[in-house]
DNA sequence: CCGAATCCGACTTGATACTG
DNA sequence: CAGTATCAAGTCGGATTCGG
């Protein structure tokens, strides 16, 4: 695939790929409710599910382990009965709260624009179509 | 779903649901490298697409399209022969690159650490089976 | 040179049932 | 309560092909 090209001429493109790929645990439609919820203090497994609640069991325990792996999350056993389990952010995940924290100030504060420029687009994409879109028109 | 909660503990879901949708943009995996590329001035389609170069045609035009249609982007079009097409970021994509700047370098600062992260998880995973995962060890 | 539509494969996601 | 395994569906993504 890469193969073909001799030069490689965007050194750019391989450094931004790992951005890129925490970007996309950032990115993934969970993750950042996870450590939102977490900011508070840890929690467990199912107060998590239950605070996200849209949630399955599946996608939590997938995208906590994760996190886990990441050292985003620190996940701690009690060996009891029932069983508990302890999640809680790692100072790595606290430090990240930050950026992702910021990031999340902008889009709460941009949403109204981001609605308001889609509703635009598409009423745009409705009056300008660049071919033919509407089968009925004439 | 938020019916069978007579007290919503959590308003942050509900309003964080919004943020996730944002950040599922940012989190996409060519969104960030763009705006990040587009951050240096305006530039053509296969300009992007060579710089990125890993893209298709289709991811390309499909994030750009989505980038237009949230405002981030503003796509200009000189009706020449050959057509150009040139992309640049508008203000709230400006606004846009600051946060996911922050982002950006965090994740560079803490690539190694979470590469860590994960070898260090790989390696526990390896040696501390929860259960029986290795089917042939007898 | 820009871009849209199509076909098809792969990964991700989700509901369920079972285990400890 | 916490977690896993399985099955089916939806979406994403890439290569190709055609039009302006």
């Amino acid at each position: 695939m890469s193969l073909g090209n001799t030069h490689v001429p965007d050194p750019a493109s391989a450094d931004c790929r790992l951005v890129g790929e925490i970007l996309s645990r950032v990115g993934d439609k969970w993750t950042v409710l996870i450590i939102m919820m977490l900011g508070h203090g840890p929690k467990r497994f199912n107060e998590i599910k239950r605070g996200i609640n849209g949630i399955s069991q599946r996608m939590l325990t997938l995208t906590l382990r994760g996190l886990e792996r990441d050292g985003i999350v620190r996940r701690t056993v009690t060996p009891s009965i029932p069983p508990r389990v302890d999640y809680e952010l790692t100072d790595l995940g606290k430090d990240l709260l930050i950026p992702v924290a910021a990031l999340g100030d902008w889009a709460m504060r941009h949403q109204p624009c981001i609605m308001a420029a889609r509703t635009r687009f598409d009423a745009a994409a409705d009056a300008d179509p660049p071919q033919q879109k509407r089968v009925s028109s004439g």
